[in-house]
DNA sequence: TGACAATATTCCAAAAATGGAATACTATAA
DNA sequence: TTATAGTATTCCATTTTTGGAATATTGTCA
């Protein structure tokens, strides 16, 4: 019961454990963005930035919605940002040391 | 250089990414504990709660302090609560869809 | 010094993640 | 209906992670 928890809580944290899944987050977090237009910005091969996407969405992270040929990705959670800034603190105090 | 704070970042959510790491984390959220207390808590193999405190000091979320026999191990970020608060309210969402 | 308790390290096989390449699917427009 | 653009899926070899078992290291005390 509460060990499926951590399980379900490390899930969320496995899907936000790769470079490519971040920088996605990070361009999320400037609004609802396309497929193709996420893989214009961040210049890998779009089977990859699909592959990416669905990771996130499994985690209950992002969500979709289709219109037309395109599918859109926007952001489902709010507390990133604060998370981040905490994380970046962390690194800064790191590189200082 | 942005692309390296990614992997950067990665990592530190790779760290958190197991579900005995963030037992530890929550265990640690009460205070200092020796590595015999937590493998008293926590029922794993010694060496197996040994190596998951080493990944989370080396991703720089918790530190050690040695007294005679025992290594005291207590957290060394404070965002932590309230980003674990956000995903409990992802995973209760979820439950319900 | 020798024995022992607490912790860390190494070794290893199985499982999972990674990312490239090719291909499939789907909605639209001609 | 056919061609095409946008997106998803599958396949696969390589790398990484996982966790158990054995062993090594380190500090303490008699």
């Amino acid at each position: 019961m509460k060990s499926n928890l951590y399980e379900k809580k490390a899930q969320i944290f496995k899907a936000l454990s790769n470079p490519v899944r971040l920088e996605i987050i990070d361009f999320l977090a400037d609004g609802e963005k396309c497929v193709c237009e996420i893989v214009e910005k961040l210049n890998y091969e779009q089977p990859h930035i699909s592959k990416s996407l669905i990771k996130l969405k499994e985690a209950g992270l992002i969500k979709d919605r289709k219109e037309g040929l395109n599918v859109y990705y926007s952001l489902k959670i709010c507390c990133m940002g604060e998370f981040f800034n905490c994380l970046n603190k962390i690194l800064e105090s790191e590189s200082k040391s």
